[in-house]
DNA sequence: CTGAAAGCGCTTACAG
DNA sequence: CTGAAAGCGCTTACAG
């Protein structure tokens, strides 16, 4: 591999030359320039990625922090992971994927032998295990999902109390007056999945305002059990006329459910769920919902934290907590309730 | 962040004492080890990555090279992406994902700036213009997906003529006489996705040994079309008894086409696909399947990977072209042919 | 068993 | 506008 000596021998300068002429950061006559230039395609010089980490502390990579719970739906983390590459690559970094399950541990890892420049963590919880280690880290952190304490991290995520009352006032406005509401396992809450009770209680709040009935319930996040939990709460319920979906699994579990009791949407049911427009279009969800944009979230994050990357470190900006406002995808899955 | 020389001095010993200590390269006196260990504990020490890249020219990093195509189903993805990320952090590396469209200029990027030891190639066209990068890069490379050409280069893959053999079987020997196999969109073909002619000519040959008719068809990767495009199939072939499905859009969006025409599964319809369990347990598909074993044929690549890396990357070992035999996982969906 | 020194390939003050 | 030199933080022959 040639190095940036190599470059400068064939240019016929020195390589401090060479090095400036390649990175613009001081004025180089046109001669030199061109024959750097020349040489650099001649010999196909890259420079050398660790040798530059070493020299400027600048790593022009992100981290990554995915975490897989069992207890949790893993396709839609794919659209999260695209949307941070993506916008991470147009801005010139590269993405370093960690999904082990020990977080904390990695997140040092990468930090502390500077890997990378900054961390964008994924699936944030209330009181994430992976916070402190950000804080005493020194690099930057943008996360997607609320944690309790946001103090000197950026903070992106849909803003699920909005959700909530949306899906609550658009049936409600349809004339609803009976909803069934279908959330996340219970362990999830536990493990501090803040967004189950932030949509959960902003609906129950809402539903009392508009004075229709809501009752909650959770199903689990995966197959077969889903399944079942969907049937029984369904018989348990035979009054209510809108669903409301905060867990994909229950989404994709719900049209064999429907089917097998031979009820149809909307004219038996109204649904409302609360995924992506991706999501929906793969597993052929025929349900109106508040779009997630996970992709969205990844991006933002990315944004902001190149920003505080390429800011200097210090005294900068504040951080920011910022929400997505949920929209309503309508795919006509809801309707007056059958009288 | 404290350096190695902030541990020799507190240590009380030279900067290479320290080094030495550390790797276990060479004879330590049982009191310094002790000291050098307890320096780095009381300094938090960490080595740095750069610098190490540097100075050993190994960054313990490998590279992750996915693509996203608009025709094929992304969900899939996930699987093969937690299968390397997992293997490769269980034998120390870490992992570089890499999903710009450019390919071949991504793995031109990180290859020629040093980022990475080795890269994972996934979804490799028969075709790959990634391929003629890679052999030029001078680090090895292990690909999932089978190329025309394989020189140079580990490949793993799911055998797929195999698979097409055996779906044909297990169906024909329950009596089914006449059966359709819906493949993945000509596009991806034309692309260079031989796995779907690989295993689409397997199939063919197969029935005809068998006696069976055997038509052929292919559908969207995408919602709606893909269910517009099922329903036109079973309408062009009202004599099918078997249906086989090696396109995993099609699978997931075949349960609501199926209720829309009343037929019900296996008592009107048969049903074999070839997807991962893990994605039939996502997308509540009762549909019995060839086991796709995206997260084995990750680790796998990774393994192999690893080896040559670590293997000095002189003549060693001839490299490999490994094929994961098809297993049909049973749900249920299959009997014999309603006379 | 340990240390002083060179070198990996860059960038960037310092000097002219 | 250009060059010689120092330094980033490691590892590893070389010497004792």
């Amino acid at each position: 591999m040639a190095t940036i000596g190599d470059v400068a021998k064939v240019a016929g300068v020195s390589r401090s030359t060479a090095s400036y002429a390649l990175s613009g950061k001081r004025a180089i006559s046109h001669d030199v320039r061109r024959r750097v230039e020349d040489a650099v395609r001649q010999l196909g010089y890259t420079p050398n990625a660790g040798a530059r980490a070493l020299a400027t502390s600048q790593t022009r990579v992100i981290g990554l922090l995915a975490q897989f719970f069992d207890d949790e739906f893993a396709p839609a983390m794919m659209q999260y992971i695209r949307g941070v590459t993506d916008t991470a690559r147009e801005l010139g970094y590269d993405t370093l994927l960690v999904s082990e399950a020990d977080g904390p541990n990695a997140l040092r890892r990468i930090t502390d032998s500077r890997m990378v420049d900054g961390v964008v963590l994924l699936n944030v919880a209330e009181q994430d295990d992976r916070l402190p280690v950000l804080r005493t880290a020194g690099a930057p952190g943008a996360l997607v999902g609320l944690p309790r304490d946001t103090t000197g991290v950026d903070v992106f995520d849909l803003d699920f109390e909005e959700a909530g009352r949306a899906m609550v006032d658009h049936l409600a406005a349809l004339g609803h007056r009976e909803l069934l509401l279908v959330s996340q396992p219970d362990h999830v809450v536990e493990r501090g999945g803040a967004y189950v009770w932030r949509l959960r209680d902003a609906a129950v709040a809402q539903a009392a305002l508009r004075g229709v009935r809501l009752h909650t319930a959770s199903a689990a996040a995966h197959q077969p059990q889903v399944g079942s939990d969907l049937r029984t709460l369904l018989e348990q319920h035979p009054d209510v006329t809108g669903l409301l979906l905060n867990n994909e699994a229950a989404a994709a579990a719900l049209p064999s459910v429907l089917q097998t009791r031979g009820l149809s949407v909307p004219a038996d049911l109204s649904v409302v769920g609360r995924f992506s427009d991706e999501f929906a279009r793969n597993f052929s969800l025929p349900y109106s919902s508040v779009e997630s944009a996970p992709d969205r979230l990844g991006s933002m994050a990315v944004r902001q934290l190149v920003r505080r990357i390429e800011g200097g470190g210090e005294v900068t900006e504040p951080h920011v907590v910022r929400y997505i406002t949920p929209e309503i995808v309508d795919r006509g899955s809801t309707d007056r309730p059958r009288v």
